[in-house]
DNA sequence: TGGGTGGAAGCACTTAGGCG
DNA sequence: CGCCTAAGTGCTTCCACCCA
């Protein structure tokens, strides 16, 4: 947003040099008649007649418009037309597509459009737009449009965005504004915005799809008086075949990520000293979806009942009904299908883990100049959201483990617990290193692990032990936030 | 507590036709 | 041409309940 401004006086000429500022060409053209001023193309600057009295003028008009700016959040709601600033549209739009635009004074940050787009000659912009805005008394904001101004902070700039990404309508535009306006008045008791510190996250991050119960279904257009009324959806197997791919996917997703990942808003990150035993887990998933297609392929094409299902059966734990197959049969060849195709399910488990650091020597390295400042803005919301979540992930899991060690103080614990609750704690300090995120308590975990080590060398818990324990108890409550 | 049962909502993504 | 919409598919994440 910076850009050379100056008012000065060479060869009796007074040369005024702004960015460019729609308003302010005007207003010059409004001061200054045709015959005292002239525009230097290519020194793209104005150049008007010296006089004592137009020195001052244009010094005063320069210093008006282009300082003592503060920085602005706005939102706007568009209905129908882009918010001016200055005369400058902050959304460029035709009816096809849209751009954002940037000015000396002005950035947009986000924007969506909703609704109308209008017709190609008169093309329409409803939305919201999201704009960090340098303004003073002088700055005019026009178009068909509500908007509100803020401070701009990290913490208003993040939640904005946030909550104008999910908006789905412009009414959403009044609860954004009131949540805004909580915050806002937090922030002023507070008096002071709360700088996050930078994090470096070092791990890899999950993409993963499986295999859904939706493989199993088979849809039909459903007619009612000759008027297609909707789909039937029927399953191809029922019971144990057809919800043991759900079963496998809450594994996955319930236990697996959550033992061994930590939350980072976006997606799940591993940190790197649990990348071995995460991977074994897979493996493991990964051979009873084979077993599972196996045994579901025998099912369907030999009717073929697995084996160690069969004790499970009898006592009605699980439920596999070959007469419903057949039933299913007949219904399809009913619908022309001769056939029941069995989808292949093993090779749909897509579980990947990628490298993941957010380094800004890349942003660097590959960046023209003049975009590494946006990205670097961008990168920064993306790396504190994630830093949060990150911090609010380990601190649920520490609870967990705070939970349980008050357990142990009751001495009501076994030892394959406590085993588990030590592991607990070192994933917990460990996961903490790895990801670079300092969270509170870890040092007093750290020497409750060593207490619990200590106890358990002894098989019972010394008295020694204990006392010690619970003045670590007593200070990792105190310090819970 | 973990696995199984049965259901459902919500989301992303794709495809095809309509539209100006 | 590119958006819009409806419809369809598949994946994710819930929930309530049941039983050993």
């Amino acid at each position: 947003m910076s850009e050379e401004i100056f008012v000065r006086v060479e060869d009796n000429k007074i040369l005024v040099k702004t960015p460019y500022d729609k308003l302010f060409v005007k207003k010059i053209k409004k001061i200054f008649t045709d015959s005292e001023r002239s525009y230097d193309e290519d020194r793209k600057l104005w150049i008007i007649n010296y006089t004592q009295e137009n020195y001052e003028l244009a010094q005063k008009l320069v210093q008006e418009h282009f300082f003592n700016t503060e920085e602005k959040l706005v939102i706007f709601r568009c209905t129908g037309v882009s918010p001016k600033v200055n005369g400058i549209p902050l959304v460029e739009y035709a009816r096809d597509s849209d751009w954002r635009r940037r000015a000396w004074n002005f950035d947009v940050i986000t924007y969506v459009r909703m609704g109308s787009h209008g017709t190609r000659r008169h093309p329409q912009f409803h939305g919201l737009v999201l704009a960090k805005i340098l303004m003073n008394e002088r700055t005019e904001i026009k178009g068909e449009a509500d908007y509100k101004v803020y401070p701009y902070t990290k913490s208003l700039h993040m939640t904005a965005v946030e909550l104008i990404e999910k908006a789905e309508s412009l009414d959403d535009y009044e609860k954004i504004v009131e949540k805004l306006d909580r915050m806002v008045q937090k922030l002023e008791g507070f008096g002071v915005e709360v700088a996050k510190e930078a994090v470096m996250v070092k791990g890899f991050l999950v993409i993963s799809t499986l295999p859904s119960r939706a493989l199993l279904d088979r849809a039909f257009p459903k007619i009612y008086k000759d008027t297609r009324i909707g789909s039937e959806v029927i399953q191809i197997v029922r019971g144990y075949f057809y919800n043991k791919l759900g079963v496998l996917s809450k594994k996955f997703y319930n236990h697996i990520l959550q033992k061994h990942g930590v939350w980072a808003g976006f997606g799940y990150i591993i940190p790197a000293h649990r990348v071995y035993q995460f991977i074994r887990d897979i493996e493991e998933l990964r051979e009873e979806y084979v077993k599972f297609e196996r045994e579901l392929r025998e099912f369907i094409e030999e009717g073929k009942i697995p084996e160690d299902k069969l004790e499970k059966i009898e006592s009605g734990r699980i439920n596999i009904d070959p007469e419903y197959l057949d039933l299913v049969r007949e219904y399809l060849r009913e619908h022309g299908v001769e056939e029941i195709e069995v989808p292949n399910i093993a090779e749909r488990v897509k579980i990947r883990l990628i490298p993941f650091s957010v380094d800004l020597r890349f942003v660097e390295e590959y960046l023209e100049e003049r975009t590494i400042k946006s990205v670097q803005k961008e990168l920064e919301i993306v790396k504190q959201e994630m830093f949060e979540n990150l911090r609010q992930d380990l601190e649920e899991k520490l609870n967990s483990i705070y939970e349980r060690l008050k357990n142990y103080e009751k001495k009501k614990m076994t030892k394959n617990v406590m085993r588990k609750l030590k592991e607990d704690i070192d994933y917990v300090i460990r996961t903490a290193e790895d990801l670079e995120i300092n969270i509170g308590r870890v040092e007093a975990l750290k020497k409750v692990a060593e207490t619990l080590e200590f106890a358990e060398s002894d098989r019972v818990a010394t008295p020694e032990a204990e006392g010690r324990l619970k003045a670590l108890l007593g200070e990792i409550s105190s310090s819970k936030s």
